[in-house]
DNA sequence: AAATATAATTGAACAGTGTTTAATGACAAA
DNA sequence: TTTGTCATTAAACACTGTTCAATTATATTT
């Protein structure tokens, strides 16, 4: 049935459209500017056919999400280069830094915007296999860690919560704008001096 | 001009039942389910009443976001107390974490939400009075650190972002939902406990 | 080739949003 | 009582996400 795998194809390609358009105008305006009316205009169709593409706005910005999630792997594989565990907790934290503030409209959707999340939540699994993945990469490389005698007392969970919450901390007040109380020398580099400071204390670990 | 105060203290009083009703609603549906209409409807006047009051949505939000800095302030004062530098670091971590846990979204308009610092980056003066007081309070207690042999080796402004962003982390990522990524029984703890293996790793600071 | 069935696409509508403004109402001062 | 100054309103503007009946286009069958 050569017709009807070429409706599907076709039916991919607008939905691929959708999701083109849709980013273009995320990065370029942000969330909230990006209409659903904005979007139908860029791709040169009523708005109402993106509804038979997705189940609502929160859809599109969680398949976008994806894209987001798909870069940050792909930067991340280079860790398998690294065999020291603790080497590559470091590593890891200054690669999860660099994506955020090189891609940091992703980032925001992917870890601060309510859109992606709230889709995952109203669906039936309930589950945010892109976060659990990317979760589960520190907490085995914590794991290896222990393993090899440090972070002696800690908890495998709590500890690698703990360290996402630390990279998270500081992208996150840069992305959402609360870095203007520092100095204003300091600013641009606090990202990575404050890394720096994490880095030094995890010396003695 | 015993009529002009009148006047003057009616103002005030209308502008206070303005940010009361605000409140009331964005506590009970967040921020973006908050409208300016839905606020008018609460204090039964009409919509428009509301800018002569304030300029727009966000200057609303901006005054509500201080009143959450005040019972912050309000909650840090007990760390008057605590003599040793060390100990009221750490005290000051637990009082901000309840604090953003027992008002989670008022610590999320304060710290995430963009509302309040785009009213403050729009402003003449452009400064967060609100956010600089707070940092400043760490700030020079991570100083008094230092000077009693703490913290060997860090810079003052990039440690103390750091440990900012360490305990915001935590807070904005259980906040912002993100935590599912967690095994499900630790969920409801995490933050506890990830801050207890933030301590253990101050004790060899 | 024409008629039928199926799917894609639209346009209009609904109920909301923040914000502006001309008109109105209330009330104090002259 | 008139004038002037405010406070307040209703209506409008240009948007928003979403739904749905009607239309158009395409494929299958007669």
């Amino acid at each position: 049935m050569g017709v009807a795998e070429r409706k599907i194809r076709e039916k991919e390609e607008l939905k691929d459209q959708i999701l083109k358009a849709a980013k273009r105008l995320f990065i370029e305006r942000g969330f909230e500017k990006t209409s659903i009316r904005n979007i139908a205009d860029e791709i040169e169709y009523s708005p109402g056919i993106i509804y038979h593409y997705f189940q609502d706005k929160n859809e599109i910005f969680h398949a976008l999400h994806q894209e987001g999630f798909q870069e940050l792997r792909k930067r991340m594989e280079i860790l398998g280069a690294v065999d020291d565990p603790m080497s590559r907790l470091k590593a890891m934290g200054k690669i999860y830094i660099q994506f955020a503030l090189e891609n940091s409209d992703m980032y925001d959707l992917m870890f601060i915007i309510e859109a992606p999340i709230d889709f995952v939540e109203k669906r039936d699994d309930q589950c945010w296999i892109e976060g659990d993945s990317t979760f589960n990469q520190l907490r085995s490389t914590v794991h290896q860690c222990m393993q090899k005698g440090h972070f002696k007392g800690h908890k495998l969970e709590a500890l690698s919560f703990m360290i996402w919450s630390t990279v998270h901390g500081m992208v996150s007040l840069k992305i959402r704008k609360r870095v203007i109380v520092l100095n204003a020398a300091e600013i641009d580099q606090i990202v990575e001096n404050s890394y720096h400071s994490f880095l030094l204390i995890l010396d003695n670990c």
